[in-house]
DNA sequence: TTCCTTTGTGACATAATGTTTAAAGGATTG
DNA sequence: CAATCCTTTAAACATTATGTCACAAAGGAA
């Protein structure tokens, strides 16, 4: 877990895509760090130590192939994840940004939701290998184990596909709650949602199969509860 | 919490636009109101207090940006979030609109769903940070449970129906307190619903008859109240 | 008491909501 | 790259909730 505010370090020499960027991330709760090319942000990351590197591929003074190798060559900056921004999508594998130890690569022009996405997936993959989640529940004849995705059931193991599996342990993470079809889309689905709210009812009907009806209840003109 | 349904002012010059956007934001249950320049934009949001703005950015009269940074200065309409339409997803014009206070920008051609969950998860996203409500009601042996929408009596558990559930957690949630007939429309149903106020009367038999009669009492000519 | 207003009741129509099935399109896997 | 399994959507179907009505009952005021 981050003390604060998690620090970005944002690298190009395009001070108007800098700004932009600067400010959504500013506004989603980042600290966030500039630099105009691959020099300065070798230096910057060495001195502020950011939890992770956004950082343009054509760059003056050193382009952002060369920074990124040599940030992989610095114990206390090998670690930190680098996402490569580059002109178009093709350039990236010809250019194997990979080799020089990039963790991903988003291309031009930045859409802000895609680039917060990438973010925060790789902030999260990383915290994740130190914050060890409730990884079990157990109801008697039912337990899910969200470590070994599968659910044990009467005895049965059963092995849900993915959606079906994330929405039961999502309900069966608060029993006896209930939630809106907007809160699981939210939750199991994500902030993006791209998906009619009938859907849920279809995965719903799954589960309920797979369970004998249990488990899953209907409150009508609400949502959805699960109860043991 | 709102008061009935939360309101969503729609600007842009282009009727068919309007009308599209109107309509579907009409059918997921908000208020719709409309404008069709910058100028009446600011003048409507000062007047009807919408939850939330969606935006086009070229518009004439007054643009979008000139609109969210008139309406960014007001104090009474400061703090309602702006989302920008844009022609394309051109970077100048996120950068200026961000600058000019923009809260979220969508690129056009506008996806319902697309514009649906960011509305939705910039509603909630202020709705979380002022709704800290009871979750819980206990009279002994009547407890009512807004998190699980269930009615313990007796140490039996009641599923109720929506709007008896409500109608009962309203009068309960001041035990003692008489209730107008409108004032319960107002809470319960909310404002714009247009019903018979002999509906409540119909409610409360079918609690009274789930509650052996007590518990929701008449005051004549006044309303009903809760006690226990 | 008698009249008049307000509230309670049961039945009913229909609106709202949820369930189920089928099928198309995507993603994944061998 | 074919086969399979997931995911999602749409549409038909099923169910329940909601609102309205007509009339009965209760309560007050004259």
């Amino acid at each position: 877990m981050f003390k604060g505010l998690p620090k970005v370090l944002v690298v190009d020499d395009e001070q108007d895509i800098l700004e932009i960027i600067r400010h959504s991330l500013a506004k989603e709760g980042f600290e966030v760090h500039i630099a105009a090319n691959g020099a300065q942000a070798v230096e910057q990351a060495k001195k502020i130590k950011p939890e992770i590197i956004i950082m343009d591929v054509m760059m003056p003074v050193m382009d952002g192939m060369e920074a990124c190798r040599q940030l992989k060559g610095f114990p206390e900056t090998q670690n930190i994840p680098v996402i490569f921004l580059t002109a178009r999508s093709e350039e990236f594998a010809e250019l194997a940004g990979f080799e020089a130890g990039a963790d991903d690569y988003i291309s031009k022009p930045v859409r802000n939701r895609v680039l917060l996405s990438r973010l925060k997936a790789i902030l999260r993959r990383r915290n994740t290998l130190s914050t060890p989640e409730p990884e079990k529940y157990d109801f008697g004849n039912l337990k899910i184990d969200r470590e070994r995705y599968v659910v044990e059931y009467d005895g049965k193991t059963l092995q849900f596909p993915r959606k079906e599996f994330e929405l039961l342990s999502f309900l069966a993470s608060r029993p006896g709650r209930v939630f809106s079809r907007d809160e699981i889309l939210e939750n199991v689905w994500g902030n993006e949602v791209l998906v009619v709210d009938r859907t849920i009812d279809v995965h719903v009907r799954k589960i309920r199969e797979k369970l004998d009806d249990k488990f899953i209840y209907t409150v009508k003109g609400v949502g959805y509860k699960f109860e043991s």
